[in-house]
DNA sequence: AATGAATGAGGGTTCATTCAT
DNA sequence: AATGAATGAACCCTCATTCAT
């Protein structure tokens, strides 16, 4: 929240969020973070109050990245729900390849979110879903989705998409346009997508 | 692996279980454990060398008993394509449901286990995915599967059951066979299912 | 002390041995001991009452098996002193080579006995020293020892026998005869033998 | 090596080495040792990485003293290998008599030391020897040294002299400049000294 | 703005030993 | 004569955290 010296907040971070995703939360030592980002252990404890602290802003920070990407594709995107669908889900699957230890920490150590800090990330978290959810309901009303499972279509269209992270290899075979192609296919087959 | 008693053993893994998936491996206490258990700190080294073969003895335990009740609904299942995906979906829904600790904890904890006891699990893991890979191929095979992306297709077969024990309520409004329909109809839809 | 099977004392006083030979006796385990003797550990405390007790018996036995080499090869030597000097140092010698592990336990190891059975030990060990103490008075009043420090000689001449056993190398140049030699030659000289 | 507080060191290295010398390596408890120097568990592990640390830094800091120590009787020796001899006996058995916690430490828990931190232990060790070696040969090249057994001399002559930090009592009979006497007087004898 | 020193709680693990059988 | 099961105490060590400076 508070901004203290951006270079110190910046190295810590991304020290964190290695760590983090490596060990897993509790696993991870806050010795190594101040380590890794070449702080002494001391300096961590300044710009942060605690491993929680310090995993909520974490956690936090990339959730917001990941929906500032998807209202930047939605926004560019058609008003109608198959473009929609289609945005949301290429911007998903642009993240959870892009920035896989982003999209590691968020989707595994939230978990770890203790009450206090949990509160404003469930929220967050739900504001995201919400916009699956609503794209989804539209289709279906415009009469261009069949599903008659919206919600479980909707859970399986992120649990596919989140998954992407634990397997996808930047060096490996498939590129990342191709596997957008391929997964905003397979959303609308979900959603049982059909024009006219 | 070895075993020593019925009573204890199972007293103890029973324990390990909540405790590992309350809590994520590294942060769950041993101490917890055997007390939740029942028994003394030392009586569960009796049983297990430590905290990591308690691990890979559940970790494996588990997987095995998924993969039990997979054999046996596709033995009772037709010979056909859909049949087989129909039925090894059915039966991971079922087990996602009906086992939501030992589902999550295969999921979630498989990351802790250390390269010594990796090993066997990757393998075993592994033999798993074959089958849903070996069901849809056969379907392509057979025309009867029109998916242009196998591969992705049976991740996210697998990804939506996967999340089943994340978020499925047992007393919550929707019951077991009504998600079954659900996800086997999404499955074949996820694959392209047509006949004829 | 007391007699319960002759196969049972042995196999584990021989595992004991090597066991607070090669760790000490507080860094050995009753565990291991028992293992390397083939046997449960149950069975070994069927034996002997723990720990200590072990390492009594087994020092006292070790001490009691020097002593006995000692008292053979003087009852075997000439009367008068050098030719006494020279048996028991080379059945120190003899010993200290030929049996290192006995040799090391009871040199190193005495030290963990606690008091109650410090004191029979300590006391056998003591007519030990006064063998050599006997020895080299007598021979100073016979005129043939001329060392001014008698009580320093003997302790050098244990001294140099005892560290035998940690350095000597049964497949090393020296062979044991070539050794009595020298340490039987060194020992007559500490103790500035000249006859006439 | 590596230096922290002065303060904190060396509070830590003297409870150390009473507890080392006590009860030997492994029966010592860390926590023992770091009550006896009054700082909290942590606090030692603040300054030493663990057990085997503390024991290489103690061993390493009383050998290099004993060292100091002989190369300054060395230095102010006249150059002649008889009196270098008398000159290294004499330092080494008043560092036995004057220091004999860190003569027992250095001469009996060494063996404790683990591979790591063996090899330059061992190498300062050897090193140690060699001046005992050098000058034994000198005298016999001399020709005031008169043994056949030179190795077996330099080996008899160390052990005496480790011998003493187990035996000698400061509020004994003996001073120290008396045992200094004996124990140079004994030296000679054993490489038969004799000049002219 | 930043740190070195110190702490207390808890971690996993191993230990010698006992006891019912 | 022999053992499997269980225990409580102690082990070394690492942790997140604080605080005076």
């Amino acid at each position: 929240m508070s901004v203290k010296t951006a270079e110190g907040h910046k190295a810590i971070v991304e020290a964190a969020r290695l760590e983090f995703a490596e060990r897993g939360y509790s696993a991870a030592s806050i010795r190594n973070i101040a380590q890794r980002a070449g702080l002494s252990l001391s300096a961590l404890y300044y710009y942060y109050k605690g491993k929680q602290d310090l995993l909520a802003a974490i956690l936090n920070a990339d959730l917001a990245a990941y929906w500032t990407a998807c209202d930047e594709a939605l926004g560019a995107a058609g008003d109608d729900p198959a473009s929609q669908l289609r945005a949301i889900v290429a911007a998903t699957v642009r993240f959870r390849t892009e920035h896989p230890v982003k999209s590691n920490i968020v989707i595994t150590e939230s978990r770890s979110l203790e009450p206090k800090y949990l509160e404003h990330y469930v929220e967050s978290n739900n504001r995201a879903s919400d916009r699956f959810r609503d794209i989804i309901e539209a289709g279906i009303r415009a009469g261009v989705f069949h599903t008659p499972y919206a919600e479980d279509a909707r859970r399986a269209i992120i649990a596919m998409c989140n998954a992407i992270a634990q397997w996808y290899d930047v060096d490996g075979p498939v590129g990342v346009d191709e596997l957008v192609t391929r997964y905003t296919d397979l959303a609308l087959t979900i959603v049982e997508h059909r024009e006219g």
